[in-house]
RNA sequence: GCCGGGAUGGCGGAAUCGGUAGACGCAGCGGACUCAAAAUCCGCCGCCGCAAGGUGUGAGGGUUCGAGUCCCUCUCCCGGCACCA
C-alpha cells in the first residue's frame, strides 16, 4: 500500500476498475425498483466551468447513493449541441460549427470522466446527430397534423448591412453587433407551437409537483399568467363605419364607472387618429421610443393625450373619449382598456393629471371618496357593493360581474373570458446551426411537409457561417429538392428550430437509447425522472417547454406520464471574491483572486488587499458569479491536476447546501484535501496494525460512529450534503482519537461507504486495500444498529428556570420521579434554587429536566 | 407594487418535533517537531468580565417551564414577475 496519499494514481485506478466492469451501465430490470438521475446536460461551449462541476456532483452522490442503496440507477449524459456560439466561434476561426461542437464534445466529455462521475457513457446522445433530430422532426409534423404547430407572421430583428436575423442578444444598442447598423423590424413567416392550448393543464398540474422547488412553481404560474374577465367592446361610428373597441377587464363590477378608454400607441384607432393630427402622433412615436426595457418603467409618469375618438358605453350608451395612453400594452389583453378611475390606481393617477371625471360606483362600508389621493380601499373587491350602478346597485364583486356579462352577451358585445399571459412559442430560427424544419416550398402546391420515409432533413455539416445571411441559402445540395406532392423541382425550407426544441424530450431519449422510432418500449420503465438537477437559470423556458413537449407526446400517444420531471433540485451557483482597481485612463482592470495578497489586521479580519505584482492596494469588490470579465473563474482541470477530483468534489459539497451558492476558498479547498490526506494516513495505520496500548478498548466509539450514521442518513434523505460530508469528518475524529478499539475497523467501513458517494475514488481504494471487499459499490449501504446506540447510563441537561446549570448523569432505565430526585439533589440545582422549593419540574425524556422555583 | 426565499461568530455554515446555540471546516492565536521553512501534530478560539457570572441567533413585542425554531409588527438583503387592465 502506498504511503503518501496520491489522487492521481488512485482515481485513475478506480476509473479504470469502473470501466472495465461497465460498473454504470443502466439495464432494464423490472424485478428491482428504478431511480433515474439526471442533470441538465451541458452546452458543449470548450470546457467544464465550476458550475458544471456542482452540478453533475450533486447527481453523482445521489447516484451512487442509490446504487448502494439497491435501486438500478440511470445516469446518462448528453450534449446541448446546437447553438449560436458555435457559429460565432465559426466566424472567427473559419472552422464549421460542427468540428468546433465535436472537438468540445471530445474534450469535455475527457473531463467529465477524469471527475469520476458514474455514467452510463452507452446512452451519450448529441442533439446536432440526425439520429437524434430526425425525431424532432418527426414529432414537428405530428404537431402540424394535430393544429398544434402552425405558421403566422412573426416581427424579427433584421441587419440591412449583412442581410441576416439577428437574435435579441445579437442587438446592441438597437444596432447589430457586428455590423453597428441600425437593426430594422421585419415581418416574416414563422412557426408556432400552441403552447397555450395547454396552459390550464400546464398551470394545475403544478400542484401535482411536491418535488418541485416553490419558488419555480409560482414563477412557473406567473408567467402562465392566468385571469379571469370580462373581454367586451364599446361601439363607434367611424366615417360612417359601424366599428367596435375591444377591452379586457378583471372589473367588470366598475364597468358604470367608466370615464374614458385608453388604447396603446401602437393600437390601430391611434394609429388612425394621429393621421392629420401631428402633435398626437408626435406623442405617439415618444410612446414607442420609450425604454421598455428598464426597470424603472414602474416610475414612470403616466401622460396620455386625447385621440378625438369618442366610443358608445355599451350599457349605457354614453360618450366615452378615447385616449391614447403610453401605461398601456398593445402586447397584453387587446392592446386598449377601459378606465375607471374611482377603482384602479393608474386610471386615477391619469385622470387627476389630465382632470377626467372620477365616478365611485363601489361601495365599501359606507367611506366617501376624496381626490386627495389614492387609497387602497377604492380598490377592494372583496367588501365592495355596486353603487350610482343603476340596476347593478346592490350586487357584490361576482354578482355583478355574472349580471353585466350576461347583458352584454345580450347585446353581442362580450361575454366572461379566461386570459393567459402566455403566448405560443414561436420556433423558427433564421440560423444555420440548428435543427432543418421539414417542409418543402413547392411553386403548385405551396408548403408541402417532408414524408416521414424522407426524414431526417440532413443539416450539411461542412458549412462555415460568414455572418452575412443563413449559409444554407448558399447550398444548392440542401436547397434544390423535388416536392412529395407533383414531383416538381421545389426548394426546401433553410429556418431552422430554435435549441430550446431539441432539450424538450432529451430525458425521453436517454430512456429508449438508440430506439429505431423517438421512444420504445424501455421508456416506461426509466420515466419519469425521479430526480433533475440543474440551474435555477431554468425556471421558467427550459422546464416549461419540457413539460408542455411531454404533454404533446402524451397526447400523441407515445408515452403516458403527464410530467417529466418527479423532484427537481436546483442548486446554486458558484461565486468568487472580484478584485479591481481604476487605471490612470478611468477604466476598470480585475485581478484574479490568486494575484492578490489579502491584508489582515491583528484579529485577523481582512482588511484589504494588495496586488502580488505592484504590491498597491487593489479594491474589493465583494463577491459574485464566476465570470471571465471579472477574471474571477477558477479552472477545474487546474483544480483536478493539482489536488484530484476527489477533493475537487469533496469542496463542492462541503462547502454549502446545494440550493445554496457556494463560495469558493482556496484555504477550503486546502482542507477538503488535508482531510482526504488523514484518511489516508488513517487507513495506512490501521492495516500496518494498530497497537492496542494505544487506548483502551471501550473508548465509546462504536456508538458514536453510528450516531454519526445516523445522522449521516437523516441528511442523505434532505440531500443536505454538506452535513453528510461534515458527519464523514467527526467519524474520522473519533477513528484517529481511538485507532485501537476493536470496533475501528468496523468504524472506518461505515466511513467509506458513507463517504464513497462524494469521494468514490479513495474510497474504492481504501475499500480494497483494507480487505473489506473487491468493490466499495456492490457493498450494502450501512444502517445504525440500535444495539450499538444503547447506553447504561445517560446525561440530562439541567436547568433552573429555564436557564442550563449543568447536567445530571442518571441510570438509562430512571423514571421521572428518579430523574427530578436525582437534579433536585444536584449540586449544581441546589446552588441556583437558592434554598427556595422547587415549583415544578419539567423532565423531557433523553433531554433535559428544568427546576422551576 | 406583487409573489417566493432569507438575516446565526472574523468567514462558509450546523442545530430533525419548541429542549445545552455556534457542530464540522476555514481564518486567527499559542505550543511541539525542524538549523530553518513547508508538511504534520497538540491546545485555545461568540461578546463583556481577573473570576464568579452576565449576555448573545436583523429590530420590537407576545405565547411557553423553556424560543434561532411558533404568533404579531417592523427593517434590511437576495431571486422572480410587473403600468397585466
Amino acid at each position: 500500500m502506498q504511503e503518501k496519499y496520491i489522487p492521481k494514481d488512485i482515481e485513475q485506478a478506480a476509473q479504470a476498475h469502473w470501466q472495465s466492469a461497465q460498473a454504470f451501465r443502466a439495464v432494464e430490470d423490472t424485478a428491482r425498483p428504478k431511480y433515474y438521475c439526471l442533470s441538465m446536460f451541458p452546452y458543449p461551449s470548450g470546457k467544464l466551468h465550476m458550475g458544471h462541476v456542482r452540478n453533475y456532483t450533486i447527481g453523482d452522490v445521489l447516484t451512487r447513493h442509490h446504487k448502494m442503496r439497491g435501486f438500478n440507477v440511470l445516469q446518462p449524459m448528453g450534449w446541448d449541441a446546437f447553438g449560436l456560439p458555435a457559429e460565432n466561434a465559426a466566424m472567427q476561426n473559419k472552422v464549421p460549427p460542427a468540428k468546433w461542437t465535436y472537438d468540445n464534445i471530445a474534450y469535455m466529455k475527457k473531463q467529465l470522466q477524469s471527475l469520476g462521475f458514474a455514467i452510463d457513457w452507452s446512452r451519450e446522445l448529441a442533439t446536432c446527430r440526425p439520429e437524434y433530430y430526425r425525431w424532432n422532426q418527426w414529432l414537428f409534423l405530428r404537431m402540424l397534423e394535430k393544429g398544434i404547430a402552425y405558421k403566422k407572421t412573426q416581427v424579427v430583428n433584421w441587419d440591412p448591412v449583412d442581410q441576416t436575423v439577428l437574435a435579441n442578444e445579437q442587438v446592441i444598442d438597437g444596432r447589430g453587433w457586428r455590423t453597428g447598423a441600425p437593426v430594422e423590424k421585419r415581418e416574416i413567416p414563422g412557426y408556432y407551437l400552441g403552447i397555450t392550448q395547454y396552459a390550464d393543464e400546464l398551470l394545475a398540474a403544478l400542484d401535482t409537483l411536491p418535488g418541485w422547488p416553490e419558488r419555480v412553481k409560482t414563477m412557473q404560474a406567473n408567467w402562465i399568467g392566468k385571469s379571469y374577465g370580462v373581454r367586451f367592446a364599446f361601439p363607434y361610428e367611424l366615417e360612417g363605419r359601424q366599428e367596435k373597441l375591444w377591452v379586457y377587464t378583471t372589473r367588470a363590477d366598475t364597468i358604470m364607472g367608466v370615464t374614458f378608454c385608453a388604447v396603446a400607441a401602437e393600437h390601430p384607432l391611434a394609429t388612425r387618429a394621429a393621421q392629420g393630427n401631428a402633435k398626437l402622433a408626435a406623442f405617439i412615436e415618444e410612446c414607442k421610443q420609450g425604454s421598455v426595457m428598464e426597470a424603472d418603467i414602474a416610475t414612470m409618469e403616466k401622460k396620455g393625450m386625447p385621440t378625438g375618438i369618442f366610443v358608445a358605453h355599451p350599457l349605457t350608451g354614453e360618450r366615452v373619449e378615447v385616449w391614447v395612453g403610453n401605461y398601456v400594452l398593445m402586447g397584453y389583453g387587446e392592446g386598449a382598456v377601459m378606465a375607471v378611475p374611482a377603482h384602479d390606481e393608474r386610471d386615477f393617477a391619469f385622470a387627476k393629471k389630465y382632470g377626467l371625471a372620477i365616478e365611485q360606483v363601489i361601495d365599501v362600508t359606507g367611506k366617501t371618496y376624496s381626490l386627495d389621493a389614492w387609497q387602497e380601499w377604492y380598490a377592494d373587491k372583496q367588501n365592495g357593493v355596486c353603487i350610482n350602478s343603476g340596476k347593478y346597485d346592490g350586487l357584490d364583486y361576482q354578482q355583478a360581474i355574472d349580471a353585466i356579462a350576461a347583458d352584454l352577451k345580450a347585446k353581442d358585445l362580450g361575454d366572461q373570458q379566461v386570459q393567459f399571459r402566455l403566448r405560443d412559442w414561436g420556433i423558427s430560427r433564421q440560423r444555420y446551426w440548428g435543427c432543418p424544419i421539414p417542409l418543402i416550398h413547392c411553386d403548385s402546391c405551396g408548403t408541402v411537409p417532408v414524408p416521414d420515409d424522407q426524414l431526417p432533413v440532413v443539416l450539411p455539416e461542412d458549412c462555415v457561417p460568414d455572418g452575412s445571411g443563413n449559409p444554407l441559402l448558399k447550398r444548392p445540395d440542401f436547397l434544390n429538392c423535388v416536392c412529395p406532392k407533383c414531383g416538381k423541382p421545389a426548394r426546401r425550407e433553410t429556418d431552422t428550430m430554435d435549441t430550446f426544441v431539441d432539450s424538450s424530450w432529451y430525458y425521453a431519449r436517454f430512456a429508449s437509447a438508440g430506439a429505431k422510432t423517438m421512444v420504445d418500449s424501455r421508456a416506461p420503465y426509466w420515466m419519469p425522472v425521479d430526480q433533475y438537477i440543474g440551474g435555477i437559470e431554468h425556471a421558467i423556458l427550459h422546464l416549461l417547454y419540457s413539460r408542455f413537449w411531454t404533454k404533446v407526446m402524451r397526447t400523441l400517444g407515445l408515452v403516458s406520464y403527464d410530467e417529466p420531471f418527479a423532484d427537481l433540485l436546483t442548486q446554486g451557483m458558484v461565486l468568487n471574491h472580484i478584485f479591481s482597481r481604476r487605471t490612470d485612463k478611468g477604466a476598470i482592470e480585475y485581478f484574479a483572486p490568486d494575484e492578490v495578497e489579502l491584508v489582515r489586521d491583528e484579529g485577523g479580519h481582512v482588511a484589504g488587499a494588495t496586488s502580488k505584482a505592484d504590491g498597491q492596494p487593489v479594491d474589493y469588490g465583494g463577491i459574485g458569479t464566476m465570470s471571465k470579465s471579472k477574471r474571477n473563474g477558477v479552472d477545474p482541470q487546474a483544480l483536478i491536476e493539482q489536488y484530484g477530483a476527489d477533493t475537487a468534489r469533496f469542496f463542492m459539497m462541503f462547502a454549502s447546501p446545494p440550493e445554496q451558492t457556494l463560495e469558493w476558498s482556496d484555504s477550503g479547498v486546502e482542507g477538503a484535501y488535508r482531510f482526504l490526506k488523514r484518511l489516508w494516513a488513517f487507513g495506512v495505520a490501521l492495516k500496518g496494525g494498530v497497537s492496542p496500548t494505544l487506548t483502551s478498548a471501550a473508548s465509546g466509539l462504536r456508538r458514536e460512529i453510528h450516531l454519526l450514521l445516523k445522522q449521516a442518513n437523516y441528511d442523505l434523505g434532505k440531500l443536505q450534503f454538506n452535513t453528510v460530508a461534515s458527519a464523514a469528518m467527526k467519524m474520522l475524529n473519533a477513528l484517529e482519537k481511538s485507532p485501537a478499539d476493536p470496533h475501528a475497523r468496523e468504524g472506518l467501513s461505515i466511513l467509506l461507504r458513507v463517504l464513497s458517494p462524494i469521494t468514490p475514488h479513495i474510497c474504492h481504494a481504501l475499500w480494497r486495500e483494507l480487505d473489506f471487499g473487491d468493490d466499495i459499490l456492490a457493498a450494502p449501504w450501512p444502517e445504525p444498529l440500535e444495539a450499538a446506540l444503547v447506553q447504561d447510563e445517560i446525561e440530562l441537561v439541567l436547568q433552573v428556570n429555564g436557564k442550563t446549570r449543568g447536567s445530571v448523569r442518571v441510570p438509562a432505565g430512571a423514571d421521572r420521579a428518579a430523574i427530578e430526585a436525582a437534579a433536585v439533589a444536584s449540586e449544581a440545582a441546589q446552588k441556583f434554587m437558592e434554598g427556595k422549593p422547587a415549583k415544578k419540574v419539567v423532565v423531557v425524556p433523553g433531554r433535559l429536566v428544568n427546576i422551576v422555583v
